[in-house]
DNA sequence: TACCGTCCCGGTATACGCAT
DNA sequence: ATGCGTATACCGGGACGGTA
């Protein structure tokens, strides 16, 4: 039984029952947001077709924790493939229509009539418009058209492809199909004009006050995660990565609780941006691309050590062994030797180790080295045979040989060590989490939260008092 | 390929010696 | 008795080598 977390977006303020004005910024993007709807449900159905949903995984029992009354779904609707691939087809029919009622708001907030004989071919653009709209109003299973009064005449509109000629009296109570309209992709085209022409019409209307950026409204009823206090059970409300932090910031104190397996991925995310900031005094700037966990060979054994971040400067003169530590009474001296017996035996050494580890009988261990051979390989450390894929996954045979094939560039890059640690070691070249998160912060919302994690975690120690229920001094 | 024993990792838990 | 620093054992997940 799972508990999802919805994040799916729902477009406009009056969507959300908002009845202030809708710019035409807006609603032009929510006219993009509904097209993209449509193209990911057509990928989804392609998708299923193809089979490739596990219906073991997608159809299971499903509660979704609601503030006013929790959903619960069986599993059994969508076992067999046929249903997924129904489903996925209402999907399209229903992006569809989304689709039609944004590109109609669109130009309903525009302010431009409707009027099937209009002179005018904007006009024109937005009658037709208007009537795909009306079909989908009166059925979104079974849109039909529906002509009264004076919209009972032919209507012609012109498209860069062709122009669309249109016998609305004729078309009256029909079902409606995109196929009338010279097919989906006309539809399409239809959106592209309708868009250059609102464009237009509101760069001449620009009086108007610009909307502030649009924030995708979240369906008000859905599960949200809301921050407390950091040791505090976090109440649910809305999705939020303060959240994460807040966890890890009380969580962290707790017996047996490892903080760095859990936040690397965060440091990770910042490293090339701290490792620019730490390097420009000498003018250096890394690769973004980083590989965690590198390994390096051991003297006498096959095994390896592991440098956590392994960055390599742009002009690939100098690699950089990166060890973090979220905690100063992790820092080890056999760590700091594997560490400078590294950078003594020099990069073509380690390289050469990876090769020789990637040699590994276990196939699947094999199949990891080979992403880390890529990896190596992006940042112009390797050269691999082109066969060496097919060697790995397809046909093992001379699978050794073709890895011995693998070359290393004549000039290879110098290797140093950084930490990076709550507080700056003397003697050793370190980030400090102060460092750190000044560079975090610079990052939006989410550095900004991570930035203060990483100052709470090198002011109070894993386990220590509080400050705000210390007594004062 | 499966299985088993061993090692590595970052971090915690515990034992120990020493000073107060 | 208590606090502190240091050394070492231990944890769980994963990697690795050897063997069947």
């Amino acid at each position: 039984m799972a508990a999802p977390r919805w994040s799916q977006c729902a477009p406009t303020a009056g969507s959300t029952g908002e009845l202030s004005a809708v710019t035409l910024d807006d609603a032009l993007t929510d006219v993009r947001i509904a097209f993209l709807q449509v193209e990911f449900a057509i990928k989804l159905l392609s998708y299923c077709e193809q089979g490739d949903i596990d219906p073991a995984v997608l159809d299971t029992h499903q509660v979704v924790l609601l503030e006013q009354g929790n959903l619960g779904f069986p599993a059994g609707n969508f076992s067999a493939r046929e249903d997924i691939i129904r489903a996925a087809s209402v999907a399209v029919s229903l992006a569809l229509a989304g689709s039609a009622l944004a590109l109609d708001k669109a130009w309903e907030t525009a302010g431009i009539p409707r009027d099937p004989s209009s002179p005018d071919g904007a006009v024109r653009l937005r009658t037709l418009v208007h009537m795909v709209r009306c079909a989908y109003a009166h059925g979104v299973a079974d849109p039909r058209w529906e002509v009264r009064g004076n919209y009972r005449q032919v209507l012609e509109v012109d498209l860069p492809t062709a122009p669309l000629r249109l016998d609305l009296r004729a078309l009256d109570s029909q079902s409606f199909d995109f196929v009338q309209l010279g097919g989906h992709a006309k539809w399409f085209e239809i959106r592209d004009q309708s868009i250059i022409a609102l464009t237009e019409s509101n760069s001449v209307a620009s009086t108007r006050p610009k909307s502030a950026p649009k924030r995708l409204a979240i369906a008000s009823d859905v599960l949200e995660v809301r921050s407390s206090s950091p040791r505090g059970h976090p109440a649910i409300t809305q999705p939020d990565m303060a959240v994460l932090f807040d966890l890890l910031d009380g969580w962290r104190h707790l017996p047996s609780y490892r903080l760095e397996p859990r936040a690397d991925a965060m440091f990770g995310l910042f490293m090339p941006d701290a490792l620019d900031r730490h390097l420009a005094p000498r003018g250096i700037t890394v690769n973004p691309l980083l590989i965690p966990e590198f390994p390096l060979g051991q003297d006498d054994t096959r095994r390896s050590d592991k440098a956590d971040f392994f960055a390599v400067s742009r002009d690939r003169r100098h690699a950089f062994l990166v060890e973090l530590k979220t905690d100063m009474n992790s820092l080890r001296d056999t760590q700091e030797d594997y560490l400078h017996r590294a950078v003594e035996r020099g990069m073509a050494s380690l390289l050469c180790d990876i090769r020789s580890m990637a040699k590994t009988k276990n196939s699947r261990a094999r199949r990891k080295y080979f992403h880390l051979l890529k990896a190596v390989a992006e940042l112009e450390l390797m050269i691999l045979p082109v066969e060496l894929e097919d060697r790995i996954y397809d046909s093992s045979q001379g699978v050794y040989d073709c890895i011995d094939r693998i070359r290393l560039p004549s000039a290879l890059p110098d290797i140093e060590v950084i930490h990076v640690l709550p507080a700056a070691v003397k003697g050793m070249d370190c980030i400090d989490f102060e460092g750190f998160a000044a560079v975090v912060e610079e990052h939006g919302k989410i550095g900004e939260r991570f930035a203060a994690s990483l100052r709470n975690w090198s002011a109070i120690k894993a386990g220590d008092r509080w400050p705000d229920t210390a007594p004062a001094k």
